[in-house]
DNA sequence: AACTATTGATAAAC
DNA sequence: TGTTTATCAATAGTT
């Protein structure tokens, strides 16, 4: 129904090919409407084109889930039916890990230990031991970087104390030549000894 | 297309009617191979005649179930209802709470714990020790057990012993008097004195 | 995208 | 339902 007959096998002129895919689609979808509306069928018609496009044809009576129940229902052949079976194989295997670390975590918290025989209490018991100590030795390193970052604020405020210091006898002298107000004296002589400062190490009070 | 042109509209003569659903039908599905070959297409058609007859075309590079998904992931409309995003989140939900479980339990055995801060720590110490407590409160539990299991055990002895003392002799007694065959005695006799016996209780033993 | 020669589909009849 | 055939519709190749 053309020009010339053609062979029905893939068009490998790809311009060619498009072409005829959008003629004989439009051409497919009219059909369908027209049985459709001729003869009481209900129709769904999905088309794919190779570059992933795609069109379709529902019969307005109907909707697609519709046409898919009776086709379930009609043919035997399950859809969905499938992928639900891997969900809910998925959920059955999720449950179980779920379940099991639900007991571990029991265990570990001395609940439930009735249960257990005195090997798996022997077991726990390290377990539980080998936690403690992991937690205990985090502790400690928190604990010195605690010290740490002390004694550097000690010594930041030694430090800054005696600047401070010197900075005040200068400023003394200069008054005292100069006669200047003394606000500046007092405001200084206001501030407690050893005011605190923000740590130089920003990264070492992060996470304590 | 025949004798004279129709009007696309409800066929009303019954039987003209099935016969032109059935060659339209073929028709259809004629195209519907066609475009498939020529263009490399991809066709779903499923049409359902008034009178409930199915009749279906699928590509044969690909399946009903493929195109569907397809169909759901372009067009976004949902097919497999409700109960499929119901399955998927409560898949998202176990597998959130996998994680978490994981990720307390590797904390618990004192892996990663250098995420933690110092609060945080000082809770899963408390954790781990009421987890100990319980621990050695269960095994204290088996010990006492085995420990009146034992006792139990020696009394069933003594008892059982005193019982064969003076069954032993009795009938050495009646022995005597009738001159019967020694075979009895030194069987007895060569019995160890604290035999052991099965404890009566039978679930005192149970699970240790 | 529009044109048109030609094939293909099909309505009516059997 | 299958075949035939006259006719219309779809479309391949061209512009």
């Amino acid at each position: 129904m053309g020009r010339g007959k053609i062979e029905i096998k893939r068009i490998e002129n790809s311009s060619n090919r498009q072409v005829t895919y959008s003629k004989r689609k439009n051409g497919i979808l009219k059909k369908a409407k027209e049985i459709t509306v001729l003869c009481d069928a209900q129709v769904s018609l999905i088309i794919f084109a190779a570059s992933g496009k795609m069109h379709e044809y529902i019969s307005p009576s109907t909707t697609l889930i519709d046409i898919l129940e009776r086709y379930h229902k009609t043919s035997g052949k399950r859809l969905w039916d499938a992928k639900h079976e891997d969900l809910n194989s998925e959920i059955d295997r999720l449950k179980k890990e779920n379940d099991s670390m639900q007991i571990e975590l029991r265990h570990l918290k001395g609940e439930d230990v009735n249960t257990l025989n005195y090997k798996e209490l022997m077991a726990l018991e390290d377990a539980l031991e080998c936690g403690v100590a992991g937690i205990r030795e985090r502790q400690m390193e928190i604990h010195s970087a605690h010290r740490r970052n002390g004694k550097i604020l000690e010594e930041e405020n030694r430090e800054l104390n005696f600047i401070l210091q010197q900075r005040l006898a200068m400023e003394g002298a200069r008054e005292m030549e100069n006669g200047f107000d003394e606000s500046v004296r007092e405001f200084h002589s206001q501030m407690p000894f050893a005011f605190r400062v923000q740590p130089m190490q920003p990264n070492l009070h992060e996470r304590m």
